[in-house]
DNA sequence: TTTTTTACTTGACATACTGTCAATAGTAAA
DNA sequence: TTTACTATTGACAGTATGTCAAGTAAAAAA
């Protein structure tokens, strides 16, 4: 009601993200949030009933900010099946590294969580969407590699530019961001277009 | 020393890995383990320091049943990079299921345990060498696709074939073991084998 | 057979976490 | 001024890990 509630819980809600970015996947207590926005462990309770609460409402906060689903519409513009694969790639491979503190945060309490585990998956199903999509396309315009069924092609692009193999290449191999968007666009068009249909 | 110490030991040992394979990603605590086994929780600590040296004696204990190391040399005589790279997703995508239990306790683990995350990058790093190994033989057959520098290749491989990839693909999407192998075999031929020395 | 060692037991304790509850203090709106 | 809201401290129950001490039971060594 008040615009101090808003602040307090918003001020929780950043607090908790700036946590997340710093402790990457490393567990964040109710008593670690409480100390960086400086009120007593308690009053946390007061603004979320649990810490699962505030970790789903940290992530709606995350996605509102960063407007996932206004920089998936901006390239539905798209006017073909590789330009929408290719504007896929570049989305969501320069949209990683400004969520990976939450989704390493979200995606450690997944086994244990099942609350979290579905504010994950509905993200995840979000992209899923825009992967349908894309090979949709390609099976309209006659590109799609025939070997593939579309259920098949859109699980397993979907798999590819998941954040688990983002991590490992970028921060385990240590590849820049261009370099994983660029691989995995080749790997990905040579995978799924038709190679007698290419120019 | 005596064989009745040795029991006990491997006694735990097996309750932590059917726990693990069991409860998958769930943690499970020293107390479970106890009662599973039939002793006191104190008990478990007369032959493990701690938990995290539980997890790693289960770790290398299921390596030694499973003999990884073994099947992965078995296939060291395939004559062809090819053949190389068709024996290790048949034969890594076969063991994944049987070790999936131990890899989803480790990997829960992985962001707040320094030693256990070792035992894991060890067993995966003998993987990464298998990997390097196929490409270059690939590469020292010229047929490696002149797009990828041969460390690339290995980290893409490598990245391709993880176990996040498998438990998307079986877990969550349903494929069989079957299925998986086969179109990641596809995958990877496609990505790696220079397309104007195919027959 | 008696002693000693080994393996294990129970119970208590310190620490750190989640989540709840009650009593209290300060502050802003009615 | 009274009321309602926000936050505070402190206590509590419950669940973990890990440590410590005292005691038991049985096998190995004397």
């Amino acid at each position: 009601m008040s615009s101090k509630k808003t602040n307090i819980r918003t001020r929780i809600i950043e607090a908790t993200w700036r946590l997340m970015e710093q402790r990457l996947g490393k567990s964040i207590s109710m008593g670690d949030v409480a100390k960086t926005v400086g009120i007593s462990r308690q009053a946390v309770y007061l603004h979320f009933a649990s810490r699962t609460e505030l970790m789903i409402a940290t992530s709606n906060y995350v996605d509102e900010i960063k407007c996932l689903n206004e920089r998936l519409n901006q390239f539905k513009t798209a006017s073909s099946g590789i330009e929408l694969l290719e504007a896929c790639v570049d989305v969501w491979g320069n949209y990683i590294p400004e969520i990976y503190g939450l989704a390493k945060a979200l995606l450690a309490t997944r086994n244990t969580d099942e609350a979290t585990a579905a504010a994950w998956n509905n993200n995840m199903g979000c992209l899923r969407d825009i992967c349908r999509e894309t090979i949709e396309t390609l099976d309209a315009e006659g590109i799609l590699a025939p070997e593939w069924s579309k259920e098949e092609a859109v699980e397993m692009f979907w798999t590819m530019i998941s954040i688990h193999n983002w991590e490992q290449l970028t921060v385990e191999c240590g590849w820049s961001t261009t370099q994983y968007i660029d691989r995995m666009k080749a790997l990905l068009k040579l995978t799924f277009i038709n190679r007698l249909h290419k120019p």
